[in-house]
DNA sequence: ACCGATTGGTGATGGGGAACACACATCAGA
DNA sequence: TCTGATGTGTGTTCCCCATCACCAATCGGT
């Protein structure tokens, strides 16, 4: 049971069929005390500072998770795919939301009401590890974020570490150093607080220096070793 | 029920004689189970990228949480006081300690392996709840911190609001506006990502301002509204 | 295929704070 | 009391990047 515990929480995505990756059982519950909602692009599930009512969990498609400073700016935390639960800690601990969600294209979108979930956990202890697993995971990724953020000043050195970051997510496709950028300039440069300007000189630089290449959306990084050693640097 | 899992946390610190919070049932099976130990100033309880064995629950001190980027330069997440536990979102997932947590005083810390509680947890519903409790708060802290350092460019903005910070903290004092300062400067630097040189300049410059007066290790804040107007600005 | 709206590229400028370099203060222990 | 070690004050220099300004490119819908 312990080694259930400590079982992989990565692999929760690929939610087949059955409830994220919840047994049979639980799935069941939630399934059908869960609201199923289909939302377009860009609406907002909750926002920070709001009273944590409910989690949300993404069946299908893309959730931004961020946050916003009193002068407007805005930090993207991460973004959220298929399986994960949205707003688990704030609505655990009943405080307020610490972010805002939005969908980032259109999105199936579970909705669980607080009482319901405290309810479910609960009943099912399975619910209540997966939970805690979501949430720790939310926490160690927080501060993974906060790492890549202020410990590196130079910019070009955190966009490295978001590019690096993103071969590692995409390891496992069939060309790894290959993928779609499915960001605007101005939302990478959310995700490593600077500028859109920056971001886009950035670029600029990197494929200059052949540290990138880019053709239309896909991004190709040819070596990643070039690019990490701008990390040490 | 559902009202206590929602009760307030930030309550925990006072542990009078139980083992924190906790039901006396539970405190006892901990007590049973923890092994509590002295430690000097400056032990280092467990590091940044070390598996994550144990949790250590501070009965007395203060321990400093940080860390630290590849280039040696430090961050301190949050200072832990009596009665809270170190390390759990880690040993809950079974990961590597996200963080450095080192004694900044004498302090008596309680150690407890992962397997024990694990299986306590598993035992005792009531720990479930405060450990994924403390969980949920940490990652509340953690998001404000990362929205205090990365939305506030200017050094200012962010040193008024770790001043507001203790302000808070330490409201219920008899001279709410008065306090122990207990860090360096390099330390404030540290906790809001600026050099130490910038931390004493300031320092100096609020002084001239009349926000701050200082005499010996004792810090005034005459009026709190001055220090928070630089906030939105 | 059009046109407005969003996104991307790039120059010029200025400011904020990191880095370096010293001098002074304060403290702990021999 | 002396003497390192540690913490603090302040000047100077320099570089990175935010900001402003503008135009080019691309997209998305009617």
């Amino acid at each position: 049971m312990a080694t259930h515990i400590v079982s992989n929480i990565e692999k929760v995505a690929s939610a087949d069929k059955t409830f994220c990756d919840l047994p049979p059982a639980v799935a069941e519950a939630l399934e059908r005390e869960a609201i199923t909602t289909t939302y377009p692009t860009g609406a907002v599930l909750f926002s920070e500072g709001q009273a944590a009512r409910a989690v949300f969990i993404v069946r299908r498609g893309r959730v931004k998770l961020s946050i916003c400073g009193s002068d407007g700016r805005t930090l993207i935390l991460r973004m959220v795919e298929t399986g994960c639960p949205l707003g688990v800690a704030s609505v655990v601990s009943g405080r307020q939301y610490e972010a805002t969600a939005e969908t980032q294209e259109p999105s199936e979108i579970s909705f669980l009401r607080q009482s319901d979930l405290l309810r479910l956990m609960r009943a099912h202890g399975e619910l209540a590890l997966w939970v805690t697993q979501h949430i720790s995971a939310d926490y160690a990724s927080t501060c993974r974020e906060i790492r890549d953020l202020i410990l590196s000043d130079s910019a070009s050195e955190k966009l490295a570490r978001l590019l690096v970051g993103w071969l590692d997510q995409n390891a496992e496709a069939r060309n790894p150093s290959q993928m779609k950028l499915a960001l605007t300039h101005e939302e990478i440069g959310q995700m490593i607080g600077t500028s859109r300007e920056t971001v886009s000189r950035l670029f600029a630089g990197f494929k200059k220096q052949h540290l990138i290449r880019q053709s239309g959306s896909t991004l190709v990084i040819p070596n990643r070793v070039a690019l990490e050693s701008l990390i040490t640097a």
